[in-house]
DNA sequence: ATGGTTGCTCTGCAA
């Protein structure tokens, strides 16, 4: 099964750049994405059923804010809309879907750039998730967890380390959740893989040359826990895909 | 120290 997860800053915005396009070379079995900034009557399910993709979303209570969704080949078992945390939930940041004893857990990670009450807000629902994780992880040892976690986790995961030792989302506190949470028994699926440097996930808009000179971010993951370990194929980074200023993120596994 | 862009909604906010 090849999963993908990707932040599209908007999927109209993103269907207007040829994301439907993209999905119909079959990218992925499952795709998990973040900030859609939609509910689902602001979408054409048609254009994703006619690909073969049941889709379900899970949006903020606040209009174009935020918002979770799946695409998916195959029906799930069961969807899980929200982690049952209040204000996790009415941001719509987590919708969840359940195949067999495999659970898939999509998560749009609060980002820190507005402020110091959104940073704080971040390292609550940080610390607030990491105990879902962990109750979770007991009942159900195969765990899929992926999306914008809006942290880059070590040096060789940023292009300017030393310039951005003040910027949230690189802060030595969230860095040192992203350790804990791997340590609790969660692997980087990408640098399985990967141990070369200069693979990001995202770049700033604010400078076009920022992509186009590749100084970018990796924030965006696919961690999947111990009991999956040998079930990993592959993982990957998609940077040539350009709907958002993120980029998709993949890994191929073997489930059930 | 500040700036710069994009998406969504409605005028400024969040990222």
């Amino acid at each position: 099964m090849r999963i993908i997860s990707y932040n599209v800053n908007g999927i109209r915005a993103a269907i207007k750049k040829g994301f439907v396009d993209w999905l119909a070379t079959d990218p992925a079995d499952l795709i998990c994405l973040q900030e859609t900034k939609a509910v689902k009557e602001d979408v054409n399910h048609k254009l994703f059923s006619d690909l073969g993709y049941h889709n379900y979303w899970f949006s903020a209570t606040k209009k174009g804010y935020s918002g979770v969704a799946i695409l998916t080949r195959e029906k799930p078992d069961e969807i899980i809309y929200g982690n049952g945390h209040g204000a996790s939930d009415d941001e719509g940041r987590v919708i969840q879907v359940q195949f067999g004893d495999t659970r898939i857990i999509n998560a749009y990670m609060p980002s820190g750039t507005s402020g110091e009450h959104r940073q704080l807000f971040k390292y609550e629902w940080l610390d607030e998730f990491l105990v879902y994780l962990n109750k979770l992880k007991k009942k159900n040892p195969k765990l899929i967890l992926c999306g914008d976690y809006n942290i880059a986790h070590k040096e060789i995961d940023i292009h300017d380390p030393k310039g951005n030792k003040n910027s949230t989302g690189f802060l030595p506190e969230e860095r040192a959740w992203l350790s804990k949470f791997l340590e609790s028994g969660w692997i980087d699926s990408f640098r399985e893989f990967h141990p070369e440097p200069h693979r990001y996930s995202w770049w700033s808009q604010r400078f076009p040359s920022v992509r186009l000179n590749n100084k970018g971010w990796r924030i965006d993951y696919i961690n999947v826990t111990e009991a999956l370990r040998s079930q990993l194929i592959d993982a990957e980074i998609l940077p040539d895909v350009k709907h958002s200023d993120h980029c998709p993120v993949m890994v191929e596994i073997k489930l059930g």
